[in-house]
DNA sequence: TGCGCACATGCAGGAGAATCGATGCAGTTG
DNA sequence: CAACTGCATCGATTCTCCTGCATGTGCGCA
């Protein structure tokens, strides 16, 4: 149902850390799960994976398609998948469209993840 | 499939992070989707979360049905899977089965996302 | 201007997942 | 021992998602 757009952005402000002190609203559980099911696919971690170790960091859909073992228009669709989740930007270049990681967007997820270690949710010292 | 099993432990120990070095494998692309299929989840989200903000960082499933809104039978659902996907961890006490999370279980994932920050994949000195 | 290439979109089939009601099972209590 | 409580499992339904084929779109080139 797209409830995606740019997910990550609208969430990365809010300290909505499953593991924060409280229980997570319900909206903010499904905007984070919405970025996690973006992940949460071998085909798209493998894309993310490809993208980031390619040159200059970052590819083109022909040059994706073989090592997945996907269809083109497959490939197309998680690549799309990835942009709306705010993992990857695109930009095209002649016929080409151009692949590269969000600086820090999945370094992002890892932080709403990872328990409230001394940050300062209210003054841990 | 249930091709879980006791997801995570299987994988902490090689550096499979989508943002090492060189393209993942498949097969550990599908461990490691398969521990976030299980977290890409409302509903298992705000689970982990109840749970580690309860009394003593666990609960019972009597304690999690009212605050989700949904069905017993569906609660242990969740708790099954997040238990085999090695997030959390089961103890029956008489009539009751306590829940909690299990130490560094998310950590741990979000380590395996977080790009290889200086980490010591080929002698990084 | 017409053709070809790279990519996106539409459509459809099939597999997997979320949910619930009904039921089974193990402790607890009377 | 019988009834009850808390939880897991089963079966069925609905919905979502992955995938490929066919097609549409935009750009470059002859």
């Amino acid at each position: 149902m797209e409830i995606v757009g740019t997910a990550l952005a609208e969430m990365t402000m809010p300290q909505i850390s499953p593991l924060a002190g409280e229980p997570i609203e319900k909206a903010d559980a499904e905007r984070l799960a919405g970025v996690l099911k973006a992940l949460a696919d071998p085909a798209r971690l493998r894309l993310l994976s490809l993208i980031q170790s390619a040159t200059d960091g970052e590819a083109c859909v022909c040059d994706l398609t073989a090592p997945l073992g996907l269809s083109q228009p497959t490939v197309s669709h998680h690549l799309r998948i990835l942009t709306e989740a705010g993992l990857l930007e695109r930009e095209k270049r002649g016929v080409w469209a151009y692949y590269r990681l969000v600086p820090s967007a999945i370094a992002t997820i890892a932080d709403l993840l990872t328990p409230p270690r001394k940050r300062a949710t209210k003054k841990a010292r």
